[in-house]
DNA sequence: AGAATTTAATTGCTATGATAATTATTGCTA
DNA sequence: TAGCAATAATTATCATAGCAATTAAATTCT
């Protein structure tokens, strides 16, 4: 491995690991059935219990795009979580909250979601928290511009 | 926020920082000209100068999975950058392999992609890369079970 | 007021990720 | 050796990511 590389290395091995949560996350969720991705379920958790949020706001905070976030909440709505409703104000603007049922789910969901979470970080104290945040989140701002 | 969210916090911030890397070295690519995805190249790179790799081999060495897999060696096929050819011993596995063309973009992208690959990493000294390492390694055994 | 610009959401397209199912081939074993 | 299990690749399906383009509505600028 030619030493230029090491910076595509860790790279990769940040990517890998993302991808590992995420997919270690996913499984979990399936096998609770709670019938929702952790995509979707990241939405609805910024909208419990009762927030009335615009797609682009849920797309901001969620770090996702407005199109993602258009076939989250379709979906959402599809499996009666979540509803549109038309912004007075400004008609282009939807805002999204949990039905009855979503907001019960959320409920249902924390707790164990917080458990799955958690298993990622085994062995890990505060101080390894601290820097790994300082060196996530200087890597986002070197690559902000 | 409550505390026991902040598990998904980390993993929130680690997502978000591990797309903001890709999706910085793709634009980067598309604004180099490669004609090929980050995830595209990831193969090629395995495979320069004149590796032969079965796609399994390929999957488990890049992290992707073998549908995936057959995808990029379709596409890297069809860009006339990479070849299939059947394994003599074994007629289930084909033998990936570049072409002449894929081996000389690869060589023309190397550098440029070493370049780009250490954008994300401005202001981050040694210390910070071992303790970052040790923490991801550290999640990724977490989550192997 | 009327025209141009901006904004919110949607749609279309390509690529990737994950899982399940299928096909072809190989290896094992009773 | 016949049958079964394991393996390699592919295909299908659904969900997400990113980009471009479109539509509708609001805002701004003469």
């Amino acid at each position: 491995m030619p030493q230029q590389d090491i910076y595509s290395e860790y790279s990769f091995l940040l990517e890998k690991t993302s991808r590992r949560i995420k997919r270690y996350a996913q499984k979990q969720f399936v096998a609770f059935n709670f019938g929702v991705t952790v995509d979707q379920w990241m939405v609805m958790k910024h909208l419990y219990p009762s927030s009335q949020m615009s797609q682009s706001e849920l797309a901001e905070i969620t770090f996702k795009g407005t199109p993602t976030l258009t076939r989250i909440v379709d979906l959402l709505c599809a499996k009666g979580l979540a509803e549109r409703m038309v912004d007075g104000q400004d008609r282009r603007k939807s805002q999204v909250h949990l039905t009855e049922t979503g907001i019960l789910k959320v409920e249902n969901m924390q707790p164990k979601v917080s458990q799955i979470r958690k298993a990622a970080w085994n062995k890990l104290g505060e101080q390894d928290f601290e820097h790994f945040q300082y060196v996530l989140n200087t890597i986002y701002q070197n690559l902000s511009v």
